[in-house]
DNA sequence: TTTGTTTATGATCATATGGTCAATAAAAAA
DNA sequence: TTTTTTATTGACCATATGATCATAAACAAA
């Protein structure tokens, strides 16, 4: 493994690793949505809802498509539900075996 | 998905966000290697290494041994391989993709 | 044209992160 | 005991990151 390819996959985690950044995903699941849409539904302002789908935009997380003066945003990459779905798998099975190994093994 | 369940998945990204923690992980996949092992195949300071290996642990990912002067770290979360993979497998795709649009679709 | 609406960007700030050096454990060997 | 080896921790620094405010750009409507 290369370290041009290890800088890419760490950059393709970074993308995922904001809270707001994994809310916007999820709210795209559905279909796209346009900046204001979005700003409501995670809760924040419009300045950062738009810093934010920036970076999934720039990490070919998401794309984007103008039309008039909305710009929608989509899911480019559909792949990230599974990684997602991955990782709360990973979480429920370790909070399941520490819960075992509080109550005794 | 909760705001919580949203920060603990965040942050397992977080911790696989960085090179050379991706490394030290690659490093331990044939089995378990002390610090000094695992410093001089990542080629960073020992400091270092003991920073990242600490972080991978607190994130559930690694884990800890000590026998007489070393301590010795291993993958405790082995899903964290087919994690990578699916990213591996996700930005070949968009490469061949971007190949393919420069070529004229 | 002017006005209003939607989105993006520049400047700035506070905090987080990765890295380093020095010092400190902790355990084995002399 | 003292010395050596291995690993961790505290203090610090430079940079990166997320958030915010004000402004600008792009476009539609009046």
């Amino acid at each position: 493994m290369s370290g041009e390819a290890l800088e890419m996959i760490a950059a393709r985690f970074k993308a995922l690793s904001e809270p707001t950044r994994l809310k916007l995903i999820i709210a795209l699941e559905a279909g796209e949505k346009n900046v204001t849409e979005l700003m409501e539904l995670v809760g924040t302002t419009q300045t950062n809802t738009s810093r934010h789908l920036q970076n999934l935009t720039d990490s070919g997380i998401l794309a984007r498509r103008k039309e008039g003066l909305n710009v929608f945003y989509f899911i480019a990459d559909k792949s990230i539900f599974e990684l997602c779905d991955h990782v709360c798998g990973s979480l429920e099975r370790r909070f399941q075996s520490q819960q075992n190994a509080f109550r005794g093994e």
